[in-house]
DNA sequence: TGGAGTTATCTTGAATTCAAGATAAATTAT
DNA sequence: ATAATTTATCTTGAATTCAAGATAACTCCA
């Protein structure tokens, strides 16, 4: 035992001990934190989200159109591919955030088959400020965390993705 | 710069760094590798469900009655407790599994305001044989790495984790 | 015992998502 | 230039989820 302290995956995984003792259960641990520790920060992350009047994906949306940079516009398969979701999914998501006036569409010159999404004013205002209410939360929820933790954190998530963006 | 291999947190990086220089963006990156690696993880942990006719949700409930031990039978509290989901998400996910005949439903003798939910026999085949695999596949998706790879991201996940665990 | 408050579960309705198919524009090959 | 193919987007219908409210069964005292 190299650590005293027990997290809710230890429980999980001595259960599997007892119940089928043949299973080498190291991948299983650390792939069960991954998803635990997601699903943990979720919410934590929603707490601004919610004082902006965002939504999760709705402050994808527009995030991924600031840092795309003037001017903050963006062919919808270029948002779908960014973050991860069908074309059918971001369809929806343009049209509630044009009804909350958030994003305009525009025609695309170069290609008539769909409209280009652009923040509006409004949006911009608005994730500005989130994004930076955003990363300031980020950090605090690390904090706890020194800055030789968060380093091989850093280091080891980033081979894991380095193989997963391998894999697909 | 440590590592020559970009990854694709990198890249979203690059962008926030010139639309907002300002920004401290460390945090940044662990939460968004931690969420990409999670997203890009569950196809590939998908493909097994798929081999033995299962939904992701459906390989939760059914692994969770497995390593409940014998009898195989819990209170639906326990078991949308030990999943992070909602009562009514519970609700609908034991229908559809009694529906194909996984679970059971029986009655409760020490609280008769719900029934407990029980691996079927053909759901403990199923479930018993698809952990098998699952954790095979785990096992291989995690395969690049070397084992001083794999226990240094176990461990800095394990930190993180106890941490969110806290805060929650 | 008999409420009062608590707990476990289910119901309902809305939101979000995806897969598959439809449509229309762009591109390629002849 | 035109037919065939590819690509981008949207539409449709089903699945999954949650929040909020309803219901019924527990617990705890006085």
């Amino acid at each position: 035992m190299s650590k005293k302290e027990l997290d809710g995956v230890d429980a999980i995984l001595a259960q599997w001990r007892v119940e089928k003792p043949e299973l080498e259960l190291s991948a299983m641990g650390i792939i069960g934190r991954l998803k635990r520790c997601e699903a943990l920060m979720q919410p934590q992350l929603g707490k601004v989200f919610t004082q902006h009047d965002l939504s999760f994906w709705e402050f994808d949306v527009l995030a991924t159109l600031l840092r795309s940079g003037t001017p903050y516009c963006l062919a919808p398969t270029e948002l779908f591919a960014a973050l991860m979701v069908t074309s059918g999914t971001m369809t929806h998501r343009m049209n509630q955030l044009e009804k909350k006036g958030l994003v305009e569409r525009l025609v695309n010159k170069n290609d008539a088959r769909g409209k280009l999404v652009k923040l509006s004013a409004k949006g911009f205002k608005i994730i500005n400020k989130a994004v930076d209410e955003h990363v300031e939360n980020e950090t605090n929820i690390l904090s706890s965390l020194n800055n030789k933790q968060q380093k091989q954190l850093d280091d080891s998530l980033k081979e894991l993705l380095l193989l997963l963006e391998g894999m697909s």
